[in-house]
DNA sequence: GCTACGACCTCTCCCAACGGGAGGTTCAAG
DNA sequence: CTTGAACCTCCCGTTGGGAGAGGTCGTAGC
């Protein structure tokens, strides 16, 4: 303990020396010290000082209140210890990105970080989370297949894009069909699938260049096959 | 993302918008957008913005901070695990000793709160860990047996003081010895262990009163005791 | 009795990461 | 032209004290 903070206690009003000298020193009486120890002790365990004061003066009034101050406080303790595993889970995924053999590569870094904020705009919580699951019931090499068929898919569009295939062409609505049945391996069903569906969509058209710097391809001509597909559809 | 958050970071030089509208309006470009998504990233992770800044602006001269910063993060988020699991574990003890069947006994909880301050104040925090190392070593049924013996030992020193028998007496001698001998397998071996029982000593001489609240027999009498033994120690 | 030195007092500013509001300007739509 | 929303700057508040300025008190040694 340092003066200080016993200043601080008396300034809030949680816990006052009940005596002065005459030149306004504090005496801490015994009943002072008792009240300190228990001030300590709670927090210690992680109370903010308002809720010791509020069960340190209100105990008389409610019995109860300590014990139900105290679960509260197991509660929270349980929602931060589950949020520091998240973070935990992720950095960790992050270094593997770029620690494995690859070397430095703190561009590929910089692209998932922009990746991941992007995501939390266009996706909620849950619809996240939802994602999540179904990506790891795909498992690791479903995963892959899932990959190099799309990566099939977008070179299989930008031939037709750029070989002057209009959108509203069967090809392109056949492509657009096949894209949209491998997408939705990742989405949920129902309802709720649509509006990840949507949201997905809308992310692409409005981040197309931020999500194709960490493809292959140039941001410019995903773009443009992002629009194209788009239009295509629309078309069917 | 608020409107003030913005502001803030470009307050302490985070991110500041690289064109303003002659009205003073902040226009955000293409490039500042992915800075923001950057520190979003990464303040998601936990991260400082101080952290943020700097390993955004020094990135190019250090390809390697990132990741330090991010394993080093990693370490920071183990250590809060951990505080938060001792934190829990703490409550959940307090939670248990109140909660089982003694209905709400805020006293008692009151008293321990107390103890627990005591404790930290004359036991480092390493010393405390070894004394519960050798109460876990006990086990459940082992500390009960302490227990009962230490209560025997308690009553018969009572009677001794309070029969008049003087403290250099052997019968006071010898119920020393025990009592020595019984708080002997809580202590740790060696130096160290002489440190922790010379704590205790202090422990016990300062808040003989403090500690007694918690037991059966009254904080004077126990006060009275620990005098006794003291003389009755000396004395050998 | 004097002096030195440590301990104590009050008062003020500081930290991180914004939130909220006051009071004024600007923008875009109707 | 008006109106309402959005934007601007400036300032105070939060938590739990830390640090330091500038002054007073108390006691120990000489």
């Amino acid at each position: 303990m340092t003066v200080r903070a016993l200043y601080h206690y008396d300034e809030i009003g949680l816990l006052s020396a009940s005596e002065r000298t005459p030149a306004g020193h504090r005496r801490y009486t015994e009943h002072d010290l008792r009240r300190l120890y228990r001030v300590r002790a709670l927090r210690a365990l992680g109370l903010s000082l308002e809720e010791i004061a509020g069960v340190l003066d209100g105990a008389a009034d409610d019995p109860g209140s300590m014990r139900d101050l105290l679960t509260a406080q197991l509660r929270r303790l349980d929602e931060h210890a589950e949020l520091i595993g998240v973070l935990r889970q992720r950095i960790r995924g992050l270094l593997r990105q770029t620690g494995d053999s690859s070397g430095p590569d703190p561009d590929r870094l910089m692209t998932t970080l922009e990746l991941m904020s992007v995501f939390e705009t266009y996706f909620t919580a849950e619809q996240r989370e939802r994602l999540a699951e179904r990506r790891d019931a795909l498992g690791g090499e479903g995963l892959e297949a899932a990959k190099r068929e799309w990566t099939g898919l977008v070179e299989e569009g930008l031939r037709l894009m750029e070989t002057g295939v209009p959108a509203d062409d069967e090809r392109a609505r056949d492509l657009v069909r096949r894209w949209d049945a491998l997408a939705g391996g990742f989405h949920p069903d129902g309802p709720e699938g649509e509006r990840t569906r949507a949201a997905a969509r809308r992310m692409w058209r409005d981040n197309s260049a931020e999500i194709g710097r960490s493809l292959p391809w140039p941001a410019e001509r995903m773009a443009g096959l992002v629009a194209y597909l788009d239009q295509a559809r629309e078309s069917g």
